[in-house]
DNA sequence: AACTATTTATAAGA
DNA sequence: TTCTTATAAATAGTT
């Protein structure tokens, strides 16, 4: 849409290339907004220019459409924590067996390092998904439980000032402890 | 830009929404793809129709521009849970498709049947993990809050109790509330 | 930053 | 849903 017609592919010219950047770069944004709006629709565009600034738009917070995400791909039925582990390793476990099998069976002339890469990336991606999971959950429990005890120790505090309270008075209700 | 002018508002007719939705859902995509190859740039989009449905369009792999857009905002290493899964998704959906390719070069008469269940088994595997792990660990997230709010309860009652002491004492130090 | 000739996207209709 | 087409909107090159 222009004067001329322009082919989709890079544009060398480094200056053209930034005004075409922030033209096009608006008219995207102006897009997902009016999709958002027009259908009643959750959208979210993340852009890095090639000089490395970054722009968001989202229809709503940023968070709110990654925690939909979340969920979108959630809906398995739930296993304890212990069972969880051993599912796990076993899943993984036979399917990289699997792999193994399959690839040795039917494509003994594969390259084998291609193979073993993919082993790899599979086994790196199980582990990794566990790791910054667990990672992340385990540092929101540390906060909440330090907060915690930061409430349990006041609570202390307060009783025995209340106490301190009741000796003078005689008669005010200390609430049980729990 | 079509027959008519529309105001950009919701779309009240449902089949209406739909057909527009899917139309310029299109166009988005195919905007955000001619920006990130004409100006060298990074795009990803993200929809949910409001039927609920998700899609996603990444000038690159959906992982690593989400570990830019981090790094860029928090300079950290660590990538936020919801994100996460996107990045997690990314690179189940990166497998498989290498997977298929590798497959399809090498095998291209091996039982096709036998390939797409490898393919379940490693998407199958891996929205279960996600979903078991998570769901134990916000578990006890919510436990644990739910313990935060009734500390923060008592401690409120506390205070009430302490003040109306202190109203007849005329002297006890009450703490700062924070 | 504006302008405008063109191309492109799309609303409505088939 | 898919295609067609009149028209609105986006934008490439220009000023």
């Amino acid at each position: 849409m222009g004067r001329n017609k322009i082919a989709i592919e890079e544009i060398k010219n480094e200056s053209k290339r930034q005004v075409t950047f922030s033209k096009r770069q608006k008219g995207l944004f102006k897009k997902a907004q009016e999709l958002a709006v027009l259908t009643s629709s959750q959208v979210a565009v993340i852009t890095f220019s090639s000089s490395g600034k970054l722009f968001q738009y989202s229809s709503e917070s940023m968070t709110n459409l990654l925690k939909r995400c979340y969920k979108y791909q959630f809906s398995g039925q739930r296993i304890d924590n212990l069972q969880e582990e051993i599912v796990l390793k076993n899943e993984n476990e036979q399917l990289q067996l699997r792999i193994k099998r399959m690839m040795g069976e039917e494509l003994s002339n594969l390259d084998m390092k291609e193979l073993q890469e993919l082993e790899q990336v599979v086994e790196a991606g199980m582990s990794r998904i566990k790791a910054r999971k667990n990672e992340s959950l385990l540092e929101k429990i540390g906060e909440i439980e330090k907060k915690d005890s930061h409430l349990e120790e006041e609570n202390r505090i307060l009783r025995a000032q209340l106490l301190e309270a009741a000796k003078t008075t005689r008669d005010s209700g200390v609430p049980e402890s729990g």
